[in-house]
DNA sequence: GTGTAGACTAAGGTCGACA
DNA sequence: ATGTCGACCTTAGTCTACA
């Protein structure tokens, strides 16, 4: 799994926990509602302001969605 | 302090402790040195997989070093 | 060993529109 | 509410060279 698909399943699952529409969410973090889109599917990758948006917006930090995002990839790693 | 610069704080720092020159840990992790020099003094700032490519090389978790550059953005927040 | 500069290409990120 | 497409502008990241 690479980082751009974990960090996107990272995301995804994030912003569904918390009730966030893709909308809501790019409107909260700045940022533009397709790119939301393209970051959950991992077509693209994010900058390190936008890892530090989201994690604002998401109200996780942004160190545990790295962790986060390590952690999965370390799991589909193994199999 | 923007997350440019804190980020290249944390890096310059980290990069050192671990004895390395620019140009090692630029081979090391498959970055430019002059990119290098960029993130270290701010001007740049940093894709999730080169994050994770400079952490791998510096034997310092991503998130690890995303919870420091963060602690530092705080620490200068409240001076 | 590092900073800078210029020129380049790849990719980040925006925007409007439509299914 | 989300995916996608096309066009667009900005910036990440490379490379050569010189102080």
């Amino acid at each position: 799994m690479s980082p751009e698909e974990a960090f996107g399943f990272i995301l995804k699952s994030a912003r569904s926990k918390k009730g966030l529409s893709q909308e809501q969410l790019a409107l909260n973090c700045d940022l533009d509602r397709t790119f939301i889109s393209m970051l959950e599917r991992g077509q693209r990758q994010p900058s390190l302001t936008s890892i530090l948006a989201i994690s604002t917006s998401l109200e996780i930090p942004a160190n545990e969605l790295i962790r986060q995002t390590l952690e999965i990839m370390d799991e589909s790693y193994k199999t």
